[in-house]
DNA sequence: TGAGTTTTTTACTGGTCGGTTCATAATGAA
DNA sequence: TTCATTATGAACCGACCAGTAAAAAACTCA
């Protein structure tokens, strides 16, 4: 039995908020400022909602930390899966690179990325925050890494090539642009990016 | 008057700590935690010195990162000036990166780069530090951007190539190896990123 | 109207933050 | 010895942190 937020109610007092766009809310302010530079005040008052119902609907920031990343997968996974059944490992990678330039530099939305802004250095206490977003960027290499192995099965690339590194290239260049987004970097900036790692990849 | 951390002393009770090496640890603190992740009691216990004695010799917090800071450049920006300094921008890119790769992952230093762990995302009272370094970040793209502008006039560089371009792309490979560091990968993984970007490189 | 349920509001908890004050200890110079 | 100087440890400051307790408010249903 899970609880969602937007679980089904008995009666009482009407919320003043909507769960689903308080968490939207929430996501954009840890996606701004990172698990530890956002404080409660600033989640509440972004979410439209006080702290105990925060602390009732969510559990705690951790938590709530935990399911805004849900909910921040949930739009940008499928754009990382349409990517990888593309048929070519160039086409991969150029949607992937071209969906997160677009992703990163959003009008609507915080600059940079939430799985790196999030937590890159920080604290003790949120090493547990940091362990995980870790372990999303690195399934996502892994993911990448096997639609590679697949093309160089399939002869889309050279047999002597390496996988492994390369899906591991392609992480560093959309890390490093989620670095420069977060600095300010511009859509078509990031894009040039692109172009670049497209013009020395194989095809 | 300049007032370094090796200010000479005129006499009184003799310090227990030695400034240089202090501010080395508050660097290696910083570096590992960033900016407000950081708390001023595990500052003081890595420096080896009482709160007071901070506050007299490096002023206060930000102030004490912002001296860290130079102690980083001041050990890290030789080896970009040198690489600056080769004959061909092909050079120049490879001794740049290669350079990153081993300061990022360096044994006795903490993982990723400073300027980029320091402060990513962070709340509002971080926001000058977080200006601070992507200022610097931009000057360092400035400066390679300006060496590889010299390169196409002397002709090492194709006449129609873009220096803008090329020096954020590697500069973003650049902030993505830190990230990557900064999650754990090895030496010899982010040189093999580095391989694959010179195979791409012109020349 | 009134009981039951849920969210609201307000105020609070213990703890930590960055920064400071102060009495005391330890030295060199007079 | 005495004085000036500097560093020490410990206690303290107001502010903020994440998280909670308690009671008032707003709804449904009987």
């Amino acid at each position: 039995m899970k609880e969602s937020a937007s679980t089904t109610r008995k009666t009482g007092r009407p919320r003043t908020f909507d769960a689903d766009t308080a968490l939207d809310k929430a996501m954009k302010v840890f996606w701004e400022k990172g698990y530890e530079g956002s404080s409660l005040p600033e989640l509440t008052e972004a979410m439209g909602m006080n702290r105990p119902s925060l602390y009732a609907v969510f559990g705690n920031k951790e938590n709530l930390f935990r399911l805004a990343l849900e909910r921040y997968g949930a739009t940008h996974d499928p754009l990382f899966n349409a990517a990888l059944q593309l048929p070519t490992a160039r086409a991969v990678v150029e949607h992937f690179l071209r969906g997160n330039a677009d992703a990163q530099t959003e009008a609507d939305n915080p600059q940079g990325c939430l799985v790196i802004n999030g937590a890159l250095a920080c604290s003790d206490d949120a090493l547990p925050i940091r362990a995980s977003l870790i372990e999303r960027r690195a399934l996502s290499e892994a993911r990448l890494k096997q639609r590679l192995e697949q093309a160089r099965d399939e002869g889309d690339l050279p047999a002597d090539c390496c996988p492994g590194q390369m899906a591991r290239y392609v992480m560093t260049v959309s890390n490093g642009m989620a670095v420069q987004s977060a600095a300010g970097a511009s859509r078509q900036q990031l894009q040039e990016v692109v172009d670049h790692v497209l013009r020395g990849w194989p095809g």
